[in-house]
DNA sequence: ACCTGAACACCGTTCAAGT
DNA sequence: ACCTGAACACCGTTCAAGT
């Protein structure tokens, strides 16, 4: 029997592995997600498709289907192996900057996840890290479970509003298009924004995302999470 | 002259008044905005694209572009439209949950709100009715300016997070996955999440809203805008 | 100036049929 | 069981050509 097996192995091996092409890899959920990585960092979120990586993996798109349930959680499988880059050292601050330092390389990501809130094990070693800070921080529990929630909604919002060609036109136009209709507002119909202009515009986006964790983890600790 | 204008006009009137057949109003920017608010209230966001509205209109896709510059634009647009609904009575947090209820009902505008800060005058006039009530609260005007921006972006974000058919498959696909993920969790691994998890899936949707309003609002009024 | 047909370059997903 | 060809049902945007 173990001849057998050995010489039927033999026989169905040169279809995959002839000289005289490079072997086609078996499928797998690890494999399709490496492809995505790839074309993730190449071309960005907007080209990892099942078509492509299915013409990327020499195949056709319905065997993808195989091992992945559909586009979102293909999206959710590449954000949480990007996730494993985010560092866990630090305080409640540091650790959700280089949160969403990851995720400003890919604002598409950010925008999935959103939507579909991740819970690969990337993401739970990093529910679990803030949880844990939150509790040495003297906060309690009830409240550093809503309030963990509550950061990484902000971090991840923050990410996600990025226009995906932050450098490009899009967001430049966004930009000047705010300034223009700030300015433009009538100090007659809209005092407070007039008289509030420049503070609107003001400050890098380091310093508010800064003052936006401040804010959080200051209303975090001192509010109740039973209604007043 | 004006004569001349008259003959000229009703010359022209026949092709698009055909007894035969319904007039083909002609194309504007707000004859556009009107189909595609029609279309989303019908059938959702995602049936509100060119192609769809080119249909209704009896036209191509192309001839949109004359009048919306893409489909952002036209997103935007139709937001802006539906934000005319948000009542701007009451304190901060009852507006911002009137804002967040015209949004609950429309998860993708919600979405796109995120990528593309609006601009529109019914947008405007939401940050103008809430720098007024913050200053009446006696928030300084920095941390005021500033604290707009957070809560509009934590309400916008929070009927993002809504799937789109919220009462169907994935959003309790979602539900029971993160239930699944937070029970399923080694309390070894991760003793914050397994002595959370009670908490971390509590409270209801408005309670958890109506918390992270209040834990904004103080910690915008407590927190300068200067890093410590 | 305004409008459009037609094309370019794509999508996600399903399903019957094959191995 | 796993894989796939082919189809279904769509997209956004551009551009040359027309009125």
């Amino acid at each position: 029997l173990f001849v057998t097996n050995t010489f039927v192995t033999i026989a169905f091996v040169p279809p995959t592995s002839r000289r005289d092409r490079p072997a086609k890899p078996a499928l797998s959920r690890e494999g399709i997600v490496r492809a995505a990585l790839a074309v993730l960092r190449a071309e960005g979120l907007e080209k990892v498709t099942m078509r492509r990586l299915a013409q990327d993996l020499d195949t056709g798109p319905a065997s993808l289907y195989v091992y992945v349930a559909n586009t979102a959680e293909l999206h959710a499988l590449v954000l949480d192996e990007l996730l494993g880059a985010v560092g866990l050292d630090g305080d409640v601050e540091q650790v959700l900057t280089t949160y969403v330092e990851v995720l400003f390389a890919h604002p598409a990501l950010a925008r999935s996840a959103l939507v579909a809130r991740p819970s690969g094990p990337h993401y739970l070693a990093l529910v679990e890290r803030l949880l844990g800070l939150l509790a040495e921080a003297g906060v309690a529990p009830d409240r550093a479970a809503w309030g963990v929630d509550l950061l990484l909604q902000y971090a991840t919002a923050t990410a996600a509003e990025q226009s995906t060609r932050a450098r490009d036109v899009a967001a430049e136009d966004d930009w000047a298009a705010l300034n223009r209709v700030v300015d433009a507002v009538h100090a007659g119909t809209h005092p407070h924004i007039a008289a509030s202009a420049d503070h609107l515009l003001s400050g890098t986006g380091p310093a508010r995302l800064s003052w936006g964790f401040r804010v959080l983890l200051a209303g975090i600790a001192g509010t109740p999470t039973e209604e007043p």
